[in-house]
DNA sequence: CAGATTGATAACAGTGTGGTTATGAATTAG
DNA sequence: CTAATTCATAACCACACTGTTATCAATCTG
């Protein structure tokens, strides 16, 4: 059972990808061929880079005429904002049981 | 020139690495036979697994005699956190942006 | 000391990932 | 219509990654 973070942590987990991603949030909408201009890497791997994205729901395309315009969606980093804040929150739920355990030796 | 975000994003890339740092955030502290125990694969890659989110910084070490104490290190997410906002802040000045052009236009 | 336990490491196998070049479909320009 | 442009896909390659089993050093136990 592949959690629903997972493909967004692979998403991320790739420099380039985050690259693109980066750009996209930065400047807003793009085109194959300007974000191929930008990265280090050819067009075909930049396609499938968007590829992955999209999967992932971190970015949509617009197709118009010959070009594909892509653009960031920020909202799909929710989960990985909850899923950081959770584990903050199993961390300072520790805190807190060992508190009430200090409390309760201290009776 | 690797980013400091990279090994962080690789070592949460994992979901069996993903689920060993989960445990260690919720339970605390735990030998590697209590994470293998829990685990759905064998000692030795739940040691691999434990090295890499060691070299991003998310967990710590503690040798005890012949076993090894492993803790979370929460703050080790840091980066990650600031990466995200850091995203949804670009996304919001490209709102501004327009925000900024439509008054303009207005005028 | 002898034997058992714990965890790290080595060696290896299978798969996945990220890159490339080649190519083709769709669209635009001349 | 012809030529050029844009992007996606196919085919392929190199390598990194995750898992395995085997083994060993270190430590505890009897």
């Amino acid at each position: 059972m592949p959690q629903p973070h997972d493909a967004l942590f692979r998403a991320l987990a790739d420099p380039t990808r985050r690259a693109i991603f980066e750009r996209l949030c930065r400047d807003g909408d793009q085109t194959v061929a300007a974000l191929t201009a930008h990265a280090k890497v050819s067009q075909p791997a930049v396609s499938k880079h968007l590829g992955v994205l999209k999967q992932a729901g971190l970015v949509r395309d617009r197709p118009e005429g010959r070009q594909t315009h892509y653009s960031a969606q920020p909202k799909a980093l929710a989960p990985l904002i909850d899923w950081t804040s959770q584990m903050a929150t199993f961390w300072q739920n520790r805190f807190d049981d060992l508190e009430d355990l200090l409390k309760r030796m201290d009776q």
